[in-house]
DNA sequence: GTAGGGTTAG
């Protein structure tokens, strides 16, 4: 019988009489070929008895509708549809009601509200549920609630479907007053009680329409019958709206009850526990899920490789590795939650890279998340060609104005030192929220370009955006690493005015900007005002006495911190270990290395070896600094080695500083560092021949030094000088009051200390040498252009050159002025010849 | 025929 059915569907211009064609086997075929799947099988069966003559009845078209419905094909639904419509049978509201959900389902509300709208007197309770749910779902919260109530007017009382309906329209509508009355009307009706999914759209209406768990965990609460539904939908949307601990507790609780977790809970629990980067607690749920049977979910599976990643810290990033190998198959989700974790929490960039190489050559499409992440691996290596890449593909796919992307494209830029780039990925965007305005703010604060920095600050005062405390701690950082203290007052202005006076995160970034722009005492004075300090307040305000040579301050803070009952953090402890070490306070320097371990449980790392070392090695206690170094628990890196050599220049010990530069040179072969302060160790004791062998290495190698550079901020603009510049408008004029100032300092005492000057000249033009360094320069144009009220304020980016301290000493005894350089270590505060460094540095 | 929950994020 089947075989010479199907004969006919190879021949489709042979017909056969409708007499000689049995109807009922190609009917229960064509629903069982509807039921696991086989849509064309299905398609080519309804054809073929359409074909023949053989329309089936009414009730078999409705069963074949529900079928379509339930299975989601919405192409054979729509075939069925016009062959309905051919067949002239006269459709009942179930058959109509059926054909509203199919278009309804399938995104064609229109279709499906010309349906409803045709169907006259046959509009029964679930038509007018289907056409409100139909226009909720498809995003016409409005129109959904206009029908509702139409509905009401037409004489129907609602059901629980239709309340449910409703309130996601409200949901969708944003506006929750009408959504409240509706529920005071379904507490009186009782159906509150009844229903489990109307509970499930209340608390939903709450939370993701307001934002108001309050509520909506009131709703949850007040229900006398909870299945796994509405306990995964609260612990969902409590780990959605960020209260991770509420739902990791209500998850609990759930267990506890009693309740099977399914898929849909597991990933919402793992989700929240990732945000607490619980480790245990996430391993106990892997196992779990895998107990259940639940571990080859695609989403169970996202969620653990995320949950791994972001325990990352805890060294579990293999872990995750380890989940993701092992999924089945993969789509842009799950690579992307590898991707990010390598990018975010475990600081693999070139793995990150080449995943998503290995991602795209398996065709699988990245997203705005996967360019984002990728984006900031390119960033963190400074890989501008694998950047412009990216970039190039996310223009192709057509996600470049994507905000998420845009904001990445602008840091990633920006860390390459590409401004022009950065500032056209902010110009792109589509839409720019206050995100993108705070990345291109810091990218130009970052770049010394404050200008551009402040405009659009002021820009973003006339978008409908204010700026929040990440804008103001931004800026007031830029301000601090330019050491523009005029901006940084005006910043803080502002943050008064726009009330953040009590925010400790925009105070401890005030202390730190005040400090870091060389007045110690406003930042102590922000300090002091602070209701609540954190670890980082202390650390900031210590940092900052123990960059500016106050060591014993540094201490008593340190003290004072101890005693207000909060713990030292690694950064205290180098903030302490240096004050120490600036000052020459061995013993103490000791004591607290000592007990940094023993009391407070923190292991010194590589930098407060370095302070030891340095403590050790500038007080001339060489070969005690050494030892250090040979005793440590692991290999001395480049940076120990380059503070052994600092202080082997300043004792002048040749044999010893070869031997530092040698180590360095051997773990970083290309640090221009080390040939630097090799050469000048060499040139201090005239050893030319030395000093031009390392230049030429120096060349072959194509090692460049950073080029010194100092600048100074005169009436809120930074005016920034290199080595023998001659840029500046008014060059002259500030050359003419260099020479005048020399003059004038010879008379005090002033002997130019030729030895920092790295080339092989006469005497005399050594001096001309010295005369062109930037911080030289800097002072001449703070003294012609700054009021002799406040203190000249210089900034380099290297460390003072030992000449220019002697001199700029001299200065300030010629001139009565106070000049505080902030070099590349810390601060000197220079007034009447002396300075706060005591010459130690 | 009408109803509810999940992954990656600067």
């Amino acid at each position: 019988m089947t075989s010479l059915a199907l004969k006919p569907a190879l021949q489709p211009n042979q017909k056969l009489s409708p007499k000689s064609f049995n109807f009922e086997p190609h009917k229960s075929r064509l629903i069982h070929d509807l039921n696991v799947g086989r849509l064309s099988k299905a398609i080519s069966t309804l054809d073929l008895m359409v074909h023949n003559g053989a329309h089936p009845d009414l009730p078999s078209y409705s069963l074949l509708l529900k079928s379509c419905i339930r299975s989601r094909n919405f192409e054979l639904g729509k075939l069925v549809h016009a062959h309905l419509v051919n067949s002239k049978l006269d459709l009942d509201s179930l058959t109509l009601n059926s054909l509203i959900s199919l278009y309804s389902k399938n995104g064609d509300w229109e279709k499906a509200d010309s349906i409803f709208r045709s169907m006259g007197n046959k509009r029964n309770l679930v038509s007018w549920t289907s056409i409100v749910s139909c226009f909720a779902n498809n995003d016409l919260g409005f129109e959904a609630i206009v029908a509702f109530l139409d509905m009401l007017e037409n004489g129907f009382w609602p059901d629980e479907y239709c309340f449910a309906a409703v309130f996601r329209a409200c949901l969708d509508t944003g506006d929750l007053s009408i959504g409240e009355t509706i529920f005071g009307f379904v507490i009186k009706s009782g159906y509150f009680k009844a229903d489990l999914c109307v509970g499930c759209s209340l608390i939903d209406m709450f939370a993701k329409g307001g934002g108001d768990l309050n509520s909506a965990y009131k709703v949850f609460d007040k229900m006398p019958e909870k299945n796994v539904v509405t306990w995964t939908l609260m612990i969902t949307r409590f780990a959605q709206l960020g209260f991770a601990r509420e739902a990791v507790d209500l998850f609990l609780d759930m267990v506890l009850s009693d309740l099977v977790p399914d898929q849909f809970t597991f990933s919402s629990v793992m989700s929240a526990c990732a945000e607490l980067e619980l480790l245990s607690f996430g391993k106990q749920l892997h196992s779990q899920v895998i107990r259940r049977g639940l571990a080859f979910n695609h989403y169970v599976g996202c969620c653990l490789v995320d949950l791994y990643a972001k325990c990352a810290a805890d060294g579990s990033m293999d872990e995750s590795r380890k989940v993701f190998d092992h999924m089945t198959n993969h789509n842009v989700t799950s690579w992307t939650a590898l991707i990010t974790g390598y990018v975010r929490n475990g600081g693999r960039y070139h793995e990150a890279i080449k995943l998503f190489c290995e991602m795209i050559s398996g065709h699988v499409r990245p997203n705005h998340f996967t360019f984002s992440s990728i984006l900031k691996a390119s960033a963190s290596l400074s890989d501008l060609s694998t950047g412009k890449q990216v970039h190039s593909l996310a223009v192709k796919l057509g996600l470049a104005s994507d905000n998420c992307v845009g904001n990445s494209l602008i840091s990633m830029y920006a860390q390459s030192r590409q401004m022009e780039y950065s500032r056209k990925a902010f110009d792109n965007l589509f839409d720019k929220n206050l995100i993108s305005y705070n990345t291109i703010v810091d990218a130009y604060v970052k770049s010394f370009e404050s200008k551009e920095a402040f405009d659009l600050f002021h820009e973003i005062d006339d978008v409908e955006f204010g700026a929040n405390a990440y804008t103001f701690s931004s800026l007031l950082s830029g301000a601090a690493s330019i050491g523009a203290i005029g901006k940084g007052e005006q910043i803080h202005a502002r943050t008064l005015k726009s009330g953040f006076d009590s925010n400790q995160c925009i105070s401890n970034a005030l202390v730190s900007m005040y400090s870091r722009c060389g007045n110690v005492e406003a930042a102590f004075q922000v300090f002091s005002e602070m209701v609540d300090r954190n670890i980082i307040s202390w650390t900031s305000i210590i940092t900052g006495f123990s960059k500016h040579g106050y060591a014993e301050r540094a201490l008593t803070m340190f003290y004072e911190m101890l005693e207000s009952g909060i713990r030292p953090n690694e950064v205290t402890y180098t903030a302490v270990l240096s004050a120490c070490s600036h000052a020459g306070l061995v013993s103490e320097g000791r004591k607290h290395f000592n007990t940094m371990y023993s009391k407070h449980g923190i292991v010194p790392r590589m930098e407060h070896y370095a302070c030891m070392v340095d403590l050790l090695g500038r007080s001339g206690l060489l070969s005690k600094a050494l030892e250090f170094i040979n005793s440590m628990p692991f290999m001395a890196d480049a940076l120990i080695w380059r503070t052994f050599l600092g202080a082997c220049r300043v004792h002048g010990n040749t044999e010893l500083a070869r031997h530092a530069a040698s180590m360095i040179l051997e773990q970083d072969p290309h640090n221009p560092a080390a040939f630097v302060l090799l050469a000048n160790l060499h040139a201090s004791m005239n050893q030319w021949e030395e000093v031009a062998k390392i230049r030429k290495r120096m060349k072959e190698r194509d090692l460049t030094k950073e080029a010194g550079s100092s600048w100074i901020e005169v009436e809120n603009k930074v005016y920034k000088f290199h080595v023998g510049d001659t840029s500046h408008p008014k060059a002259s004029e500030i050359y003419n009051e260099l020479d005048r100032l020399v003059l004038k300092i010879k008379e005090l005492g002033y002997v130019p200390n030729t030895d920092f000057v790295l080339h092989d000249v006469e005497e005399e033009v050594k001096e001309q040498y010295l005369l062109q360094h930037s911080e030289k320069i800097a002072v001449a144009f703070g003294l012609i252009n700054t009021t002799r009220s406040k203190p000249i304020r210089i900034f380099k980016n290297l460390r003072i050159c030992g000449d220019c301290h002697t001199a700029i000493k001299y200065i300030s005894m010629a001139t009565g002025r106070e000049i505080v350089v902030r070099d590349s270590n810390r601060f000197h505060h220079i007034r009447n010849g002396k300075c706060s460094c005591i010459d130690y540095w």
